[in-house]
DNA sequence: TAATTTTATGAATGCGCATTCATCAAATTA
DNA sequence: TAATTTGATGAATGCGCATTCATAAAATTA
């Protein structure tokens, strides 16, 4: 019943001329004389004629199609960042196809496979982790890929994340600095690079500074288990003065177990810090403090590296850490010394 | 540089038979041989083959792709949808081009032009609104689409919505059963069917009741309208006991606005209603009362309704309503004598 | 003006698959 | 056993485009 779609040989034979030409037309470097290629454009318009884009994919071997793989969906960090995604690829003339995932590495493979059965250009992986195996696979294919908020040791792998390590070691030094003397974190997944390397360097500067934490649970950046582990920290003979988030999706849980079940204030009683800054974390229900990832910064490089990898321009992997701020609020004390604005 | 990859022609040279079996080995409802299949099986195996999906469209003129266009993003009932019609397409073999949008008839029509180079068998229009003139050409190219959480009168169009205007008068009831006397409403876009038909709803029983808004503001589902639009029904003389507001989305930037900006208490002072019952509704810091639309059955509904269009069972047109029950909190005073559970 | 180079165009081909059609072998019936 | 039907298989073709190659026309040079 499908009404036959109108072919470039249709164009062709309207305007007198040959399918090539007419393909000519609509490829970009290709000389077609002005006069033909009125004609063509004419007859094009008339019909209503665009190019079927999947034959162009069989045809050239490129089908202007990312891949995009996205987990944690409800961390609003992800919309945000999938939104812009969607635009600055766009505006590259590429299309995306999404596909949601859990974080079990089987559940990935299967969904890059139905990606390369697309004919995809590139891969981006959103927060989820790549096994060896797959690695592997993907470096011969030869397909291009690269890991959003999310690193791995394999030196093969390029990835945009913003420096985690940095940004833990900040928010260690604004609570030290802010007198706190029994802090706690409740980590992102620590089978994640963001989990693990937030912790580490929140770590590496408590000691530094000669202390340690009074508690560490993972949480695997889940609201539920954020909220699990706030009574947990608070059930013991000694209570944290702070707590470091592993991220705000998470904080904003810690942050109403303790006002709501524990009774307690923010900042006065217990200092509350988280990392992302999604724009939820300025609401003033939760005015919480945290370390700013510039998500627009990190889609934009992101971009970047992937198409100039397609572009073959150069395969060089790169790991690249964008700087990430602490964004002082009101969720955790602050330093009478501490710089008026950002650090 | 990319390695050639394996096509059924090397799978059939390899398993000694003729591509067209290789075809058949991997297409459903096509009859070879038990030997001829495992020899194809084995030789596809040790190949690592696996069928050119575009390819395969060529030939057969299905892409087994939708297209999906979303707007407002930043509501998170839209993640939240958007991760369960993942799920459900790519039960069914299908996958998802997708597009973010703004509203704008322009934009819109630029992206199904996109969309349909891409040879999508249908399209669903997530919270987006379609122009007379795009509907007529999708329904000329006999394209299937489907509208998620948004009507539109015209005839030839599907769509999943919850039954907002039923919806706005259970509210309407609601508030007068609580006893409200001056009640506002802070409306969603009313260039979109939810936004009217939830206000229409919601005055209709009002004015049964023999009540009138004292107040009525188009906000159009973004939270900085809405906070504006609550400073001002309570710079007036009457200031409300009652708002009810067009989604969650907004009612949050609302309920932070009339404790924070104005001092006043929830429900004590003011009584707040939401409308969509996203999973951050039942955060303690918002307890938001609200009419429940279930994400998960529309989302199925609507590729239920799409699926079967582009099956071609029957082209009928379906405007789908879905029930819509209130979810009582605590963000509204509660009526003595309202039934315990939900309405 | 003749000889050479450049340029625009069309004919032919292939991308990887599904599908029609003809063929041949096997199974069925008379 | 001959005649008929069924069913599996391969050869050929087309989906819509880009691209190579050959050719004819135009532009350049000698």
């Amino acid at each position: 019943m499908a009404k036959k779609s109108i072919t470039a040989a249709d164009v062709a034979k309207l305007a007198g001329v040959s399918q090539p030409t007419v393909s000519r037309v609509f490829s970009v470097e290709t000389k077609v004389s002005k006069i033909l290629e009125l004609k063509v454009k004419t007859a094009a318009a008339e019909l209503g004629y665009r190019p079927n884009r999947l034959a162009r994919t069989l045809a050239t071997g490129r089908s202007k199609t990312i891949g995009l793989i996205v987990s944690f969906l409800d961390n609003p960090f992800y919309p945000e960042a999938l939104e812009k995604l969607s635009l600055v690829l766009n505006e590259s003339g590429y299309h995306i196809l999404i596909f949601m995932a859990a974080n079990q590495a089987e559940e990935i493979d299967t969904i890059v496979e139905d990606l390369l059965d697309n004919q995809v250009d590139g891969i981006i992986f959103a927060s989820v982790g790549i096994s060896n195996s797959l690695t592997d696979r993907l470096v011969k294919e030869n397909i291009p890929l690269v890991l959003f908020n999310r690193g791995q040791d394999d030196p093969r792998l390029s990835s945009v994340t913003s420096a985690n390590f940095e940004g833990g070691r900040t928010v260690a030094q604004f609570l030290l600095a802010g007198g706190h003397q029994r802090i706690a974190h409740i980590s992102g997944w620590q089978g994640s690079s963001t989990g693990r390397d937030r912790q580490a360097g929140f770590i590496e500067e408590l000691k530094d500074a000669g202390q340690e934490l009074i508690g560490c649970i993972d949480s695997r950046f889940r609201r539920s288990l954020a909220a699990e582990a706030t009574r947990q920290l608070f059930l013991g003979e000694i209570i944290p003065d702070a707590i470091f988030v592993g991220n705000d999706h998470m904080a904003f849980a810690v942050m109403e177990t303790i006002r709501t079940e524990l009774g307690l204030r923010i900042p006065e009683d217990v200092s509350v810090v988280g990392y992302d800054d999604v724009s939820m974390s300025e609401w003033p229900s939760f005015n919480l403090t945290t370390i700013r990832q510039p998500a627009n910064q990190m889609v934009e490089e992101t971009v970047k590296m992937l198409l100039s990898m397609i572009d073959g321009d150069f395969l060089t992997v790169q790991k690249l850490e964008i700087d990430a701020s602490l964004q002082v609020r009101g969720s955790a004390r602050i330093p009478e010394e501490w710089p008026n604005e950002e650090f």
